[in-house]
DNA sequence: GTTGTCTTCAACCAAGCGGTTGAACAACGT
DNA sequence: ACGTTGTTCAACCGCTTGGTTGAAGACAAC
């Protein structure tokens, strides 16, 4: 699944090992082996978790000599932070609102559902 | 998998489905049979989503009469945003650094691998 | 060339996921 | 009591995923 970029990086990310991955790649690159030096599973099961982030965008690879050392592209971080910023944002506005609402509201015993138009703003 | 509460949060959100329901209850809480209106599955499936989004935090649920509205939970993003913030943080710092290490380098058009022996950062 | 190091490809397996359908549960209206 | 509406449980299916092992590519050193 995933096809979008999106849920590339969330499903990317999704990993715990790949997680610890990144988090050590933020303090420098890395080859293959040394990533794969703290983990208890095979050289090759840490290839394929590379191999997801780099189709998330998250690390790039050069080849030096027989080496492929890994490089966090921490830009795709926005990708992820812009989503929820921006529902978060949302959400917190509607709490504000309601606030507002709850204040304003004189004693009604009749909590009727009068919901205004459900805004079904998408994506 | 996914044992941990940021696994859980990424896996859900990993989901184009799952991250549009957020999107939309982001501006108001709705039924199950709301949220699933606009997608071509079946309502179970939907269930199905939403438990997933429970599972991670993101949302809540309360009876209602028959109906079970569902209700975002907009702080769990913090989880993420704090996890996500600490290592782009991380990463920048570093190139910061990198930028710094390269100004103060003389021009040196033989890119040898020399492992910089201190290199000069001279404080 | 041959050897050695680093990395990936290929085939396989068990488990999980998103989807389905059909039945069941829960709370209302009559 | 009965049917209706809203939601979930249960079993199943196909595909993906994270893991394995074994072989193969790519490059440096001998």
């Amino acid at each position: 699944m995933a096809a979008d970029a999106l849920s590339r990086v969330f499903s990317a990310l999704a990993d715990p090992t790949r997680r610890d991955m990144v988090a050590r790649l933020s303090s420098g690159d890395a080859t293959v082996n040394e990533l794969a030096e703290p983990y208890d599973v095979s050289l090759q099961a840490v290839s394929k978790h590379l191999r997801v982030l780099e189709d998330a965008g998250l690390v790039s690879r050069t080849r030096e000599a027989q080496r492929r050392p890994v490089h966090l592209e921490a830009e795709v971080f926005d990708l992820m932070t812009r989503w929820i910023e921006r529902y978060r944002r949302q959400a917190e506005e509607r709490y504000r609102r309601l606030d507002d609402v709850l204040r304003s509201m004189p004693d009604d015993d009749a909590p009727r559902t009068t919901h205004p138009p459900t805004t079904g703003a998408p994506t």
